[in-house]
DNA sequence: CGCACCCCCTGCCGGC
DNA sequence: TGCCGGCAGGGGGTGC
């Protein structure tokens, strides 16, 4: 479920509400995640404070004190909620943790998907093994350029490569190549310069026009207080096949690889 | 070695 | 009403 201004809105949820605070105990209930969680994950963050947090890609850095890293993915459905927990859990509420203000930290994934771990700096950098922040000035055109001369295949798998760039997943590649007019399934190859750099500007405005609207709300993402995101709203083709685009109003349309679906307009993308 | 495919897991929705 | 297939913001392993 969660692409990068999900998790970024989580991430700001968390700074604002566990920064700073001790974890008292570590409640596993269900440790099959994507990766079983090891034997010693309750005890390796039983005691530790949380200081701050961080967001690299998908992924959540909750910075402890003894300078380990907690990674948390949230996979397609997970969430991290704060507050107080007196009993009334959820079925698929995976991992509970007390934190010293009394409030609880809740982890509940329905799929499983996400994933937990604790690792040094070094560790997690191996683990994750990621490109670049798209919003960071290293994500510049010279850069998805370079990308695209080696590679045979189509931009919209090129950006949801991780190890390119880190954090567009599959609503925001289809929003941001609308917004640059390219089409998803064409040969990252066939792209001119100019087009590259269309593609950059518009990743950097959706992302960040979605993290200003909280992120985008399907039917499972909520943030760290349980709220829903707003972006959704917004959107200009993912989820509207057959709906007219709102430039042109020429039906969009849906086209599947690999068992995902790309969104986008036939005139206005190309 | 890049890439297409299948799998992981649960729930929901539409069609028959 | 009930069952079945398809689909869903994720990533990883495998085999060509």
């Amino acid at each position: 479920m969660p692409e990068l201004p999900e998790v970024e809105t989580v991430r700001r949820s968390l700074e604002r509400l566990i920064a700073g605070q001790t974890i008292l105990t570590v409640d596993v209930r269900e440790p099959r995640l994507r990766r079983t969680l090891a034997a010693d994950f309750a005890t390796a963050l039983a005691g530790r404070v949380v200081q701050q947090i961080k967001r690299r890609g998908k992924y959540l850095h909750l910075c402890l004190d003894d300078n380990r890293i907690w990674l948390i993915h949230l996979g397609m459905t997970g969430q991290l909620v704060v507050g107080i927990v007196n009993g009334d859990l959820l079925p698929h509420d995976h991992v509970l943790i007390a934190l010293s203000n009394g409030q609880s930290l809740r982890y509940h994934d329905t799929r499983r998907f996400g994933l937990m771990a604790i690792g040094n700096e070094e560790e997690i950098a191996a683990l994750t093994a990621l490109g670049v922040e798209p919003l960071s000035r290293i994500f510049t055109t010279d850069y998805l350029w370079a990308k695209t001369r080696t590679t045979r295949r189509t931009i919209k798998d090129l950006l949801m490569d991780q190890r390119v760039v880190a954090g567009i997943g599959n609503i925001y590649a289809s929003e941001l190549l609308f917004r640059a007019g390219i089409r998803p399934h064409r040969s990252a190859a066939t792209l001119n310069r100019q087009a590259t750099a269309r593609i950059v500007k518009a990743a950097k405005a959706v992302l960040r026009e979605a993290i200003n609207h909280r992120g985008s709300s399907i039917s499972d993402y909520l943030d760290g207080e349980g709220k829903p995101g707003a972006f959704q709203q917004r959107f200009r083709v993912y989820g509207r096949e057959d709906e007219s685009c709102r430039k042109c109003t020429t039906p969009i349309r849906r086209e599947t690889r690999g068992g995902r679906s790309a969104f986008f307009c036939p005139v206005c993308q190309r």
